[in-house]
RNA sequence: GCGGCCAUAGCUCAGUUGGUUAGAGCACAAGAUUGUGAUUCUUGGGGUCGCGGGUUCGAAUCCCGUUGGCCGCCCCA
């Protein structure tokens, strides 16, 4: 039977398969144009060496990654950040700010399948270039957001958790750490959720026994849920950078609750994001019920672009992934049944008067009605139950005692009203039938 | 990289202590039905039981290996 299979951790689409995927494209693509993103693409393919700078050498054995014919060490994109980075580093003076650009594609990692991760996956990137302030990271989240709000998703059923990697710093730096150290900190609090007091043991062998009253701070900060309790754990501490951050995140949680997505955003210092590349506010989206991996993630890069050799540009981003999102949908009964599509069902008698409908059925095609007929000769019956399974609304029917006349059957498949039409007028009627009488 | 469970038709699954030509429902196709709608009835196509080896007179069934799938750990850009 299967001598052939697909490679392991790729996905085929059937047409009910794709529909679903392209729905969900549609839904993203209409929220990013909605908030003045422009969608781009690039190679799929690229040097292995644009993801070695970003992320070390061991990002490796997590690639599709070999050597063409031309002996290039090459890769499977991985992920978007570093190729629009180069897009936007090339041409980074003559591109008109803020850039605001977005994508979808597909994406290639040599890993495990789990619940949610396959060996390829789509994902929607959309990035924010040359704004330093927190506008960015409100336009940016607000888009994240309506990206889930578009297909019906609501606060009940996700958030979007808000970090900060400068508060972290900021923080620990006035209770004494170098910077080493509070590296050596935010990834304790990385793994803490999952670990516990375990995920504090490389600081340990790395820097001595961690002081037990910081531990303490360093947890209770963790447990930060809400802008009240951070200013109450910060607000009187002497820092000029703490305090002046502490009125960045009250414009940008006040910028998005004046969008009306306040009740989606929640404050949880216990988010920090692996990826040492982050270098400001940081976020992710998660389903408030279930044990779905994360939604969204994303946050601020403004080194970036200058590590891969460009001048310096600051830059904040997120992407979005479609395997565990569907699934989401799928939970909350969200995805809705696509079926096929068809707006006029053309009977014919036989091949006497296909002729006759061929021309009129390219007609109908021409001026952009989706038109399904049977490619065989069959039974009048057999061709009335195609036309009610084609999703049909509207049935043209060419006998030969209609066409003796000049005229075809009309039929309305919702109320199986029937009336004859002048042949010449079967655009004209058609087209007046979906624009007024129709039940679309 | 590590671990658990699983693999019979396109899908969901039966298949007795190992026993003759491996079944059902759904789906698909044709007919009953030579001009009008999802019913019903009949019929049909489709499987070297994931693959390879072993035990046996005999393997879908037992054993070993392997590939693939689901799930978890590591990782998660």
């Amino acid at each position: 039977m299967a001598q052939f299979q697909s490679l392991p951790g790729f996905r085929e689409f059937y047409p009910d398969a794709l529909a679903r995927r392209n729905h969900i494209f549609r839904q993203w693509r209409r929220a990013a144009h909605a908030y003045g993103f422009s969608e781009y693409d690039a190679p799929i393919l690229e040097p292995l060496d644009l993801y070695k700078a970003k992320s070390g050498d061991e990002i490796e054995t997590q690639l599709f990654s070999f050597t063409d014919k031309g002996g290039r060490e090459v890769a499977l994109r991985p992920e978007m950040t570093p190729t629009v980075c180069r897009l936007v580093g090339e041409k980074a003076n003559a591109l008109k700010r803020p850039i605001k650009w977005f994508s979808i594609g597909e994406f290639y990692r040599y890993e495990r399948m789990q619940k949610g991760r396959g060996r390829s996956f789509f994902q929607l990137n959309a990035d924010i270039f040359g704004e330093p302030g927190i506008e960015a990271e409100t336009e940016l989240i607000a888009l994240l957001i309506q990206c889930l709000r578009g297909f019906g998703l609501g606060a009940e059923d996700f958030y979007v958790r808000l970090s900060d990697r400068n508060l972290w710093f900021y923080y620990l730096e006035t209770l004494g750490l170098d910077e080493a150290r509070v590296r050596g900190i935010l990834s304790a609090v990385d793994r803490y959720e999952k670990l516990g007091d375990d995920a504090f043991k490389d600081y340990v062998t790395e820097f001595g026994p961690l002081d037990a009253e910081l531990k303490a701070k360093v947890i209770a900060f963790m447990g930060v849920k809400t802008m009240s309790a951070l200013e109450a754990t910060l607000g009187a501490l002497v820092s000029d950078k703490l305090q002046a951050r502490l009125g960045d995140w009250r414009r940008l949680l006040a910028n998005l609750a004046a969008m009306g997505f306040g009740d989606c955003v929640e404050v949880d210092l216990g988010v920090v994001r692996g990826l040492a590349y982050y270098t400001g506010f940081v976020f992710e989206a998660f389903d408030r019920k279930g044990d779905l991996r994360a939604l969204a993630g994303g946050g601020r890069y403004d080194t970036l672009i200058g590590k891969l050799g460009y001048n310096e540009m600051p830059a904040v981003g997120f992407g979005m992934g479609d395997m565990t999102f569907a699934l989401l949908l799928e939970q909350r009964g969200l995805m809705p049944a696509f079926g096929p599509t068809t707006d006029v069902y053309v009977v014919i008698g036989g091949e006497a008067e296909r002729t006759a409908a061929f021309l009129d059925i390219a007609g109908l095609r021409a001026a952009g009605y989706r038109v399904d007929y049977s490619l065989k000769e069959v039974a009048f019956g057999k061709q009335f139950k195609a036309a009610a399974e084609s999703g049909a609304k509207l049935a043209l029917i060419y006998g030969g005692d209609e066409l003796a006349k000049g005229v075809v059957k009309f039929r309305d498949l919702s109320d199986r009203s029937e009336h004859e039409i002048p042949r010449a007028s079967v655009v004209e009627a058609v087209r007046d039938y979906f624009t007024t009488g129709g039940t679309a």
